[in-house]
DNA sequence: AATTTTTATCGAAGCGCTTCGACGGTTTTG
DNA sequence: CAAAACCGTCGAAGCGCTTCGATAAAAATT
């Protein structure tokens, strides 16, 4: 193994001075400088992790919690996953991963031990007792989603009730008065996730505000049942216009299906947007409109905002990220 | 923070005491040892992760590589994840997150840094470069999934072929003359995944060993294309009575609605077996035979081969786990 | 020219742990 | 009963790095 020791006498140097080169806290002549990159790569030396955890104050390594529960849309949650390590690597940070049965104990442990820096909570619960948790434990953590308690938390989230707004908005500029959300599985709104009941209620009020039709249905208990959910929201006088659709791939292509199945022809006979979709909405048959939940950009800002914690004090706070909208033609205009 | 000084303290002996009284590597008095737990307990002492790794000769801590690549279906790939972070804890381990972008470099990186004690490589191609930086490395590694070139490598995986025979071998009992595997899409063929031609082949060979027709489809391009693979194995005079799939949960819903759709029924008309799946396949209607690839079990003994390889040389090997059968009813009996 | 400030470097003190060698005190053994 | 073996414990030496003075030399300020 070569060691910051080997660098120096390589280079000619103590190893402090190689240190401050390597670091960057103190400054280092040119050509020292340079004598010491030379021997770091001609060594091809690696400061040694543990070392650096021991004296340094910092150990580059970022604890990722994610449940990936039983009944997870595992797509969904893997983007999730892949974006944080994505950030954090940009940061120089590696991931270690927290499953479900480490939840709360994972936590402490990795905490305590000093073995991670800070923690990002993926797939958090309205809730959630990993929320209570970090709150406790006295370390940088940042939430992707949004707890029913926030205090003292900092969170980052899609403003999913702007999301629904924004949908409702096109389609009410497009010329729709009856306009309908297909939402998840009735399970997603009762027990844990905390997005889909704010997309709805937003979605619900505003078509209220525009003065609109606002309906809202869900497959009761199984994905099959996708079908009496279009017909619901349909109405007894299939006079639905406007479809959103806030729920996974499989459900939309399904509803799609439904849709197809009782001769509506997207856009011709109902417009519809995906809403907060993870997936590509670009290789539906028809392309939908989409106002997509981009894992990339709130994973970025959550590894941001957790490594920011470790030196200047980041106040607790929500951060919602604003919605795009994403015209692929599935919303016709009737306004004219 | 409380470290093995203040243990020490409160049990009144020295540090060196305390830490063989926690590793067991040297014989403690029953009461010292108790003492010693007593005050661990009471200050919650957790050992600083930098310094064990820096003074010990372990990280307790394993790097796992799965590209997640944009074509993988992700919830098996999340299901052999979480398998190995699972049993790594069971071995007192964390597991360190490495995707994509960082295969080589990154196993570099966390090998050369010493932050990781052993590799293990997921989602394994036939001709996979993870599979060559593992090979340079000299850190115990073992890959998930056999490549082409397996020299000097430790490998675990289901035995596909195995699973093939198992499958065949069920159907030609029960009476069945011509049997059918419904596979991957084709590009998991000629690419990469080393498994589903593993599977195949074994398939067709033995078939013809038991001496009943075997065919094999798949379906091109996309998805959609799972009826025409699925008209393929019935044949023109539709006489195909066994089918066997070995493909994705999606795949295998729509084959079976396919069945459905061309009047055919499981088990009355056709027996199905999956093959490989990760999936519960008795939520299915019908609930199917299968074969599962059971995650648990490679991920653990790949970690336990892993950690061996720290202590005791484990030489290189291919490990092929024996298939089970599970029978829910969707093989019908036509040999009486 | 004398002083202060800045720059570049070094030595040494840890960070918290593991582990080796040593040392009394007990047991066992010849 | 002396010698050898073992047991339980301790002190101290690192592991490889960061960081805090200290110091000498160079630059800037009087």
């Amino acid at each position: 193994m070569t060691t910051i020791h080997d660098v120096a006498r390589v280079a000619g140097v103590s190893i402090s001075t190689v240190s401050y080169a390597l670091s960057g806290k103190r400054s280092v002549s040119a050509s020292t400088r340079q004598r010491i990159q030379d021997a770091v790569r001609e060594l091809d030396y690696r400061p040694n992790a543990g070392a650096r955890m021991l004296a340094g104050r910092r150990t580059y390594i970022l604890a990722v919690t994610e449940p990936l529960r039983a009944d997870t849309y595992a797509p969904a949650h893997m983007a999730f996953v892949l974006a944080v390590t994505r950030a954090a690597r940009r940061h120089d940070y590696d991931v270690l991963l927290l499953t479900q049965d480490e939840a709360s104990g994972g936590l402490q442990r990795v905490t305590s031990s000093r073995l991670v820096d800070a923690i990002v909570v993926l797939d958090v619960l309205t809730h959630d007792e990993r929320a209570d948790i970090v709150r406790a434990l006295d370390i940088p953590a940042v939430l992707v989603g949004v707890p029913a308690d926030t205090s003292g938390l900092v969170c980052v989230d899609l403003d999913f009730a702007q999301v629904a707004r924004m949908a409702v908005d096109r389609l009410v500029e497009a010329g729709h008065t009856t306009v309908g959300l297909l939402g998840h599985q009735s399970s997603a709104y009762d027990g844990g996730s905390n997005f889909p009941p704010r997309l709805r209620d937003a979605f619900l009020a505003h078509a209220a505000e525009r003065g609109v039709v606002g309906r809202f249905a869900m497959p009761e208990r199984d994905p099959g049942q996708v079908g009496s959910a279009v017909d619901e929201l349909l109405g007894p006088d299939a006079d639905l216009t406007g479809l959103v659709m806030h729920c996974e791939e499989p459900l939309q292509v399904r509803a799609l299906a439904a849709l197809r199945a009782r001769g509506l022809r997207v856009p011709q006979d109902v417009s519809v947007i995906s809403a907060a979709s993870t997936f590509d909405t670009s290789m539906f048959t028809p392309p939908l409109d989409s106002i997509p939940l981009v894992a990339d950009e709130s994973c970025e800002l959550a590894v941001e905002l957790a490594l920011a914690q470790l030196d200047g004090t980041v106040r607790p706070t929500v951060e919602l990220l604003p919605p795009h909208y994403l015209d692929l033609g599935s919303v016709a205009d009737w306004s004219a």
